[in-house]
RNA sequence: GCACCUUUAGCUCAGUGGUAGAGCGUUCCGUUCACAUCGGAAAGGCCGUAGGUUCGAUCCCUACAAGGUGCACCA
């Protein structure tokens, strides 16, 4: 396992760019990332002890910057440290999806390229471009991470959203249903208008902002606002039962009160809340749209009423200013009630904090809305506690199980003042919204009966059977009733069925059912095509007969027949009802139910079938189903149909929640979704080879090494599910590490145009260099100051090793004859190595990687180099054959110790100079022993 | 408002209860030597300010100041 021999190897100085390709690709075939690959081949015993780090997954949203190379190098450091120590060392790889950033990237690029919304493209195309952009990003994610030397296995490499993980996501999801402690409920929450989606509390950003602030007169009172816009429901006056100056008032007292829309009665209420030095101490509660106004709200069970809309639309209860947008109506409620003479003064420059989404920048809205939460102070019982001071079997929380899982020591946070930051997280912690209304991600595995809503928590979906309209026609084209007559289908017809064709593609459609009218029959050819699925026609499926109402325009035909006047409508004498279409379709479907019910299933029908069917398997009444359910054509509904049918009405028909998962409850379960939770949980066995025993092997990992700025988002998130799901923890060390700034201090961003790039750097300077300028200075929780500059000198020293090498090879240095006499000088020379090495060793066990690779460098530089080797050319060049005999061998013991010791700092030079020693001890340096035991 | 961090050479940062160290930068000298991607040398610091503990403080304690971060509040 040699370079291939490159011409007088050491007559040039080190070339990063000509050798980390090679030495890359001689790691890789060697497989040793791999810890099965280690034990089959001999470098590591069978039963050494594991040592596992799963990498955090680098998000799919583009390339990876500067602080992804920091991760990168600490953690290929502590596992080349761990591989060449003799464990059996695991690093895993893999990508996150990050559904919202994700997403909102993508609609980003849609926006501005092809000025369509999400909307415009419809969810399963939509989802095909995120998929697509997802994959892009991850492979030039993955040349990045073995750009840099990464010793991952990529042999185990997982992504977020991939199989196994969505396996994992819906058993957690169940586990935590089961429990209660995953329920759904009508509270408030942040709402970006922009998005169209819920926002956890950790994601939003504070911004502060200067706005006037307005005083009004509400009857006796005045109030204060920034947001005279959102009070038109306002009709509760809070105050503080201890305020003096408003004794005379009673709590639940009520009083009319001139306001923006005329009077209103408004109701005295007591809280706390109110805060007496504050203005005139009175304030008027908006409960829909604040989250402190809605805890009152609450409290004194008082009226809740949205007065703006998702879009940020002001409803009905806004009078004349009802339909307008929020921005724009301020400036015209604060005209009418100054009109009204209610506005008593303004103070300009009032400095107040405004919610930001920070992914996006949209303004946060609260809202009210029905939404999926993690109750994470609700008592459950926990089966099996590892975690000390939680017994087996006792009554807890999942706060809790987050505070103990650290103050017990059993996870060690470096540097330990995260912990008190930690805590105080903690102790702030409200129920986490975890669902989204965004589409890439994991569906809420929630399933709602289709006739009674029952819902269904259930992660076995029997088969899924999918609706699709016919393409357009030209008689769609002329807006004709067609009913039982054809007309073929038009290009656009044809290339709408095949688009539905690629959306079916991967369902593993086993069987097409179709009307056998021509234009079903046309698309199901067309959809058969893209799936392979066989084709099946039933006249059951037709369109609705409409007799002498075929061949009309819409228009006429509405003129004259009024076909959904009511159920039994027949005005057209040999027309068909609609009771009796329904009846017909539902028989058909019924019958294929019970035939195909356990294969996946299209059914390619018409516009007026698939209504009347969905009013039956919905269960609609007639009015509900005149809103037609399928509005274009080739468009594609499905319903799932799941092992056990619904406790309550027994139908199988379900339809899954539409809304997503926060990311960051898969990414809670990462560190043991990617060991072979839940599949091989149960039958992994420590000690045995193979991904299948992994989860026993490598869990809990040791280490879960990430920036400071994620401690609360992710890594408080995978204690708390890791407590409740395993009843342990997810690893035992936490080593958070600084971020990557500019030389300025500055954070790194596209608009100041400050970024560095880790593949530029890699390029100009060599893999090494980029990791060393990342890990030297770098103390653990401080930000790291990186300029170009840094980068280089670390690339000179890179070269020093390289020509210390050289140097001591050349000199006639060799490792053989190991009983060499070493004079009373070199043995204390070869004390002293040991002794750096010794150092260098302690320094990484406490995560100092700074302190370790600042060490090294001091060492072979200004020890071996300016004053070992120096001394040495004397010496080498003397008579005295003991004398030169000793200080070769020293000189090549102190080399050979010097490029192990550095190894997991500079791999790649340190591993082409290994190529290079005749007598080496073992093929690659990656594998080589470590020198102190 | 609460908490945390930082403050040491021009810059970036280590560090220790016994009056300070590295890298980069600066200045000077040096190349037939493994390396000019180099070697040698030098200049440069009342260790943020004020108190306290101590025989002794850059280090421990208190207060303050400046810069930064997190969390909460924001009618």
């Amino acid at each position: 396992m040699k370079l291939p021999k490159a011409p007088e190897p050491f007559l040039k100085p080190y070339s990063s760019k000509e050798s980390e390709q090679q030495i890359l690709e001689l790691w890789e075939k060697s497989g040793f990332a791999n810890p099965d690959v280690c034990v089959e081949k001999g470098v590591t015993a069978p039963d050494a002890p594991s040592y596992s780090i799963v990498l955090p997954p680098p998000n799919v949203t583009g390339t990876l910057h500067m602080g992804h190379a920091a991760m990168l190098a600490v953690q290929d450091i502590l596992i080349r440290y761990h591989r060449m120590r003799g464990d059996k060392t695991l690093w895993l790889p893999g990508t996150d999806h990050a559904a919202i950033a994700t997403q909102s990237v993508v609609e980003k690029d849609l926006l501005k390229a092809e000025k369509k919304t999400r909307h415009d493209l419809g969810r399963e195309e939509f989802l095909k471009r995120v998929e697509q952009f997802a994959k892009e990003s991850h492979d030039t994610i993955v040349g990045q991470v073995r750009a840099m030397g990464a010793s991952v296995d990529w042999t185990r490499e997982a992504y977020t959203l991939d199989e196994a993980r969505n396996l994992a996501v819906r058993t957690a999801f169940k586990k935590m249903y089961d429990a209660g402690l995953i329920y759904r409920g009508n509270r408030i929450v942040n709402w970006d208008p922009k998005m169209q989606t819920t926002v956890s509390d950790d994601e939003i950003e504070y911004v502060e902002q200067k706005d006037p602030f307005y005083y009004f007169k509400y009857g006796p009172f005045i109030i204060g606002t920034v947001r005279p816009e959102t009070k038109f429901g306002d009709k509760y006056i809070v105050m503080h039962p201890d305020d003096a100056r408003y004794k005379e008032y009673k709590d639940g007292q009520q009083m009319e009160v001139e306001w923006i829309n005329g009077k209103i009665m408004a109701t005295i209420v007591k809280d706390e809340a109110a805060d007496m030095s504050f203005g005139s101490g009175v304030m008027t509660i908006t409960p829909a749209h604040s989250g402190i106004d809605f805890e009152i709200a609450q409290k004194h069970k008082l009226d809740v009423e949205q007065i703006i809309n998702e879009r940020g639309i002001l409803l009905p209860i806004a009078g004349d200013f009802a339909g307008q947008h929020i921005k724009k109506a301020r400036p015209l409620v604060l005209e009418k009630l100054k009109n009204k003479g209610l506005l008593v003064k303004v103070e300009e420059g009032y400095v107040h904090n405004v919610a930001l989404n920070s992914r996006g920048g949209e303004t946060i809205e609260p809202q009210i809305k029905l939404q999926w939460f993690v109750d994470v102070n609700k008592k459950f019982t926990i089966p099996r506690s590892e975690i000390p001071g939680i017994a087996s079997g006792s009554q807890t929380t999942l706060k809790e199980l987050m505070r103990r899982a650290v103050d017990s020591g059993a996870i060690k946070i470096a540097p330990d003042r995260f912990e008190r930051v930690y805590y105080n997280w903690i102790d702030n912690l409200r129920d986490w919204c975890i669902s989204r209304q965004i589409w890439y991600g994991h569906r809420i595995p929630v399933w709602y009966c289709l006739n009674c809503k029952q819902p269904a928590i259930d992660a076995e979906i029997k088969s899924r059977w999918f609706l699709v309209r016919h393409g357009e026609t030209e008689a769609n084209l002329n807006r004709i009733t067609q009913g039982h007559q054809d007309t073929p289908l038009t290009e656009q017809g044809m290339a709408q069925a095949k688009s539905a064709g690629e959306q079916l593609k991967n369902q593993d459609i086993e069987l097409i059912i179709s009307s056998d009218l021509g234009r079903c029959k046309q698309t199901a050819e067309i959809i058969a095509r893209a799936t392979g699925a066989e084709v099946v026609l039933d006249a059951g499926f037709r369109e609705r007969f409409m007799g002498d109402g075929e061949g009309l325009t819409y228009e006429e035909h509405e003129k004259r027949f009024s076909p959904f006047k009511d159920y039994d409508d027949k005005t057209a004498g040999n027309m068909e009802t609609t009771r009796e279409l329904e009846e017909r379709v539902s028989q058909a479907f019924a019958k294929h139910k019970k035939i195909h019910g356990h294969k996946n299933v299209v059914i390619v029908s018409h516009g007026g079938s698939i209504r009347w069917l969905l009013k039956r398997v919905k269960n609609l009444t007639f009015e509900q189903a005149k809103i037609p359910p399928v509005k274009g054509n080739a468009e594609v509904q499905s319903l799932d149909m799941l092992q056990t049918p619904c406790p309550k009405c027994s139908n199988d028909l379900f339809e899954q929640d539409s809304d997503t998962l926060d990311t960051w409850f898969s990414s809670g379960i990462w560190t043991f979704s990617t060991l072979g939770w839940p599949s091989f949980a149960q039958s992994a066995m420590k000690g045995r080879p193979g991904p299948e025993n992994d989860f026993a092997n490598y869990h809990p990992t040791d280490v879960l090494e990430t920036g400071y700025d994620i401690l609360f988002f992710w890594v408080a998130r995978m204690i708390l599910m890791t407590g409740f799901l395993l009843g342990t923890v997810p690893f035992r060390n936490v080593y958070l590490h600084g971020l990557v700034r500019d030389a300025r201090g500055r954070k790194m961003s596209k608009s100041l145009g400050n970024i560095i790039d880790p593949l530029t750097m890699i390029e100009k300077y060599g893999a090494d260099a980029a990791r060393l300028s990342l890990v030297v200075g770098a103390s653990p929780g401080n930000d790291v100051k990186l300029s170009e500059n840094r980068v280089r000198g670390y690339k000179h020293f890179a070269n020093k090793v390289w020509n210390i090498s050289r140097f001591v090879l050349e000199s006639g240095a060799e490792g053989r004859g190991t009983n060499a006499e070493y004079t009373q000088k070199d043995s204390e020379l070869i004390a002293e190595t040991q002794n750096i090495a010794k150092t260098i060793s302690e320094h990484i066990d406490n995560f100092r990687l700074d302190l370790a690779a600042d060490a090294i460098y001091h060492f072979v530089w200004h020890r071996f180099a300016d004053e070992i080797i120096e001394g040495s050319k004397l010496i080498l060049k003397s008579r005295d054959a003991v004398a030169v005999a000793s200080r070769r061998h020293t000189l090549y013991m102190i080399l050979d110790t010097s490029l192990r010791l550095l190894h997991p700092f500079m791999p790649f030079v340190t591993e082409a100079i290994w190529q290079q020693i005749p007598d080496r001890k073992s093929d690659l340096l990656m594998v080589a022993k470590w020198p102190v035991i």
